[in-house]
RNA sequence: GGCCUUAUCGUCUAAUGGUUAGGACAUCACCCUCUCACGGUGGGAAUCGGGGUUCGAAUCCCCGUAAGGUCACCA
C-alpha cells in the first residue's frame, strides 16, 4: 500500500467579532477533511490587523467550535509543533515573516515601497479615469529604497504569465496577467498581511488541503506565484460555496446581517443538528439519508461532492432537522436538556416522577429547546403543577362525569397508565359519544382548550389528582 | 465596469451521454382524532433561454441571460 500523505487542514479566523454559519461551515468542512483521513486539524488565529481586532473574539471563535464538536489537534490551548498559533505572537516570538521576507528579498522577489498613501490614490484615479484596472506594478520604482521598518514590503511579480491551477472541486481554473500585481506582504506597521502571514503559515505548518471560500479565487494566483518565488509545492486547493442568507441571493456575511452561531445554541437546537444542517449545505454524500451523527458525516465527507453553486440558509429545513436530532436523543440525554431549558421556571419544582412521565408531551410540538422553554413560560404545561382553572360554559356537559369517575376510580393505582385508562374509558366514551365524554374529561384536567389527550394528561397527574379534577368539574 | 466563477422543483439536493429526472424541507389533499399536535397515505412542483455536437444532452461545446465573488498597507 502507498503511503499517503498526511492530511493537514486548517481553519484560519480572525478575530473580528462572532462567528457566523458561513464561518463555521468552513470549519466544519476542513475539520471533517482530517478526520475523515486520520489527518491534523490546526486552529489558527489571523490577528495581523490589530484595528480590526475584536476583543474576546478569540475566545468566542473557541466556544463555539467546542460547542459543535469541533476540536484542534493544534491550536490555541492545545498548543502543537508550530506553536503559538496566533499569528501576532508567530510574527513576536519566531519572527516567521520576516524570515520568508528575506528570502523573497534576496531572491528578487519582493522590494521595499515608499510610495504615499496619496500618490497610491492618485494612481488609482488616474487608472479610474483610464477605464484601466489600477496595477502597481506599472508603477513600480525603478531604484527602491532599502527595506526598513516603516516602509511596507511588496512581492515583485517577475514570470507575468497567465495562471492555471486545479481546484478540487472547480476543476481547472485560470487567470490572466492581469490580475498578478505587486501586493503588500509587510504593512507599514511591520505586520505582515494576510495575504502573506496566511501562506506562511501554511508552508510552515504542512497543511496540505487548503479549505475556503470562493472569495479567494481571485487572489489565487497571486499566492501561487509566491509559492513558485520560493520554489515550494503547493497545497491542494479547495473551494466551498458560499452559503446564502435566507430569501434573498446574497452570500450570508456580517453586513447582511448575519447571526452569531451560538445564537443558536442559546435558541435551544442542538450542536448536532446545527453541525448536520450545515454540512448539507453545499455538500451531500448522495444518498437518501439526511439525518446524520457526526461519525457517519465523518465516514460519508468527501470533498469531491461539494457543491459549487451557493446555497441558501433555510431556518424551516434547521428546525426539522433539531427536532429529529432531539427525537434521536437518549432519554438521559433528552431529559438533561429539557432540565437545562426550563430549570428557572416552575417545572423545576415538580417531582422527578412526574417530570419523566410529563417529558415526552413537552417535545410533541417543538422544534428547539428554546420553544419549549416558552411554552412552559406561558403556563402551557401548568396543569402538572396545580388545578386549572375551568368555567362552565367551556366544559359544555357535566352529564358523564359521575361516569367516568366511577370508571377511573376502579383502575389499580400501580397500573394507571394512559393506555390502561384508555381502555377502561373508550367503550363508555364511544357508547355515550366521544365529544361528550372526552372533551369535558380534558378540559377539566387541563383547563385549555387544546392540549394532549387526556388518557395522557390523567396519567401524568395520576389517579388521585384526576378524580379530584373530576369531582370538581362536578360542582361547577 | 474589467476579471473569475456558477446555474435541476419555492428551498437543500440526486443523476458523472440512455431514469416515467429520484429524495428531503416546505406546500396541498385525504386518513387517524374530543382539541392542538404526532403519525400514516397520496398529489402538485424543476433541468435559465437559444444554438450546436451526438442515434440519443440536465450532463459536452458556443452565444445570451441571471446570479455570486473580486478588483485594500481587510481578512
Amino acid at each position: 500500500m502507498s503511503k499517503m500523505e498526511n492530511v493537514v487542514t486548517r481553519f484560519a479566523p480572525s478575530p473580528t467579532g462572532f462567528m457566523h454559519v458561513g464561518n463555521v461551515r468552513t470549519a466544519i468542512f476542513a475539520w471533517l477533511w482530517a478526520r475523515k483521513n486520520n489527518g491534523t486539524f490546526i486552529l489558527r488565529i489571523e490577528d495581523t490587523d490589530k484595528r480590526r481586532e475584536v476583543e474576546g473574539s478569540i475566545d468566542h471563535i473557541k466556544r463555539t467550535l467546542k460547542w459543535l464538536g469541533i476540536d484542534w489537534d493544534q491550536g490555541p490551548d492545545v498548543g502543537g509543533p508550530f506553536a503559538p498559533y496566533i499569528q501576532s505572537e508567530r510574527m513576536k516570538q519566531l519572527g516567521v515573516y520576516k524570515k520568508y521576507a528575506d528570502r523573497l528579498i534576496k531572491g528578487g522577489f519582493a522590494y521595499a515601497d515608499a510610495t504615499t498613501e496619496e500618490e497610491l490614490n492618485t494612481y488609482r484615479k488616474q487608472a479610474e479615469e483610464s477605464k484601466k484596472a489600477f496595477l502597481f506594478r506599472e508603477r513600480r520604482p525603478t531604484n527602491p529604497p532599502e527595506w526598513k521598518p516603516g516602509i511596507p514590503l511588496r512581492f515583485k511579480v517577475v514570470d507575468l504569465k497567465r495562471t492555471t491551477w486545479h481546484d478540487a472541486v472547480r476543476g481547472e481554473l485560470t487567470a490572466g496577467q492581469e490580475v498578478l500585481d505587486d501586493f503588500i506582504l509587510i504593512k507599514s506597521d511591520g505586520f505582515p498581511t494576510y495575504n502573506f502571514a496566511h501562506l506562511v503559515d501554511d508552508i510552515e505548518m504542512g497543511v496540505t488541503h487548503i479549505i475556503r471560500g470562493q472569495e479567494f479565487i481571485s487572489s489565487m494566483p497571486n499566492y501561487i506565484a509566491v509559492y513558485e518565488a520560493l520554489n515550494i509545492k503547493q497545497p491542494v486547493y479547495i473551494t466551498a460555496p458560499p452559503i446564502m442568507g435566507e430569501g434573498g441571493n446574497k452570500k450570508m456575511g456580517k453586513r447582511e446581517g448575519a447571526k452569531d452561531t451560538l445564537d443558536y445554541m442559546r435558541e435551544g437546537y442542538l450542536p448536532e443538528a446545527l453541525f448536520n444542517f450545515l454540512a448539507f449545505l453545499g455538500w451531500n454524500p448522495g444518498g437518501e439519508q439526511e439525518i446524520m451523527s457526526q461519525e457517519e458525516i465523518v465516514t460519508a465527507f468527501d470533498i469531491h461532492k461539494l457543491q459549487k453553486a451557493g446555497a441558501q440558509f433555510n431556518d424551516e429545513k434547521l428546525a426539522w432537522m433539531n427536532k429529529e436530532h432531539i427525537r434521536r436523543l437518549s432519554t438521559e440525554d433528552l431529559k438533561a436538556k429539557v432540565k437545562e431549558f426550563t430549570e428557572k421556571t416552575q417545572l423545576s419544582k415538580i417531582s422527578d416522577s412526574v417530570f419523566d412521565k410529563l417529558l415526552p408531551v413537552m417535545i410533541e410540538h417543538v422544534d428547539t429547546f428554546g420553544e419549549l422553554r416558552e411554552q412552559v413560560g406561558n403556563g402551557e404545561f401548568d396543569y402538572v403543577i396545580h388545578e386549572p382553572q375551568i368555567t362552565r360554559d367551556l366544559i359544555k356537559t357535566t352529564d358523564f362525569i359521575p361516569g367516568l369517575i366511577s370508571i377511573v376510580e376502579k383502575i389499580e393505582e400501580n397500573v394507571f397508565i394512559a393506555e390502561n385508562i384508555k381502555s377502561a374509558i373508550w367503550d363508555f366514551a364511544t357508547e355515550k359519544g366521544r365529544g361528550n365524554v372526552l372533551w369535558p374529561m380534558r378540559y377539566s384536567l387541563t383547563g385549555k382548550e387544546k392540549s394532549p389527550d387526556p388518557f395522557k394528561v390523567a396519567f401524568i397527574i395520576g389517579k388521585e389528582e384526576t378524580l379530584k379534577r373530576l369531582r370538581n368539574a362536578l360542582s361547577l
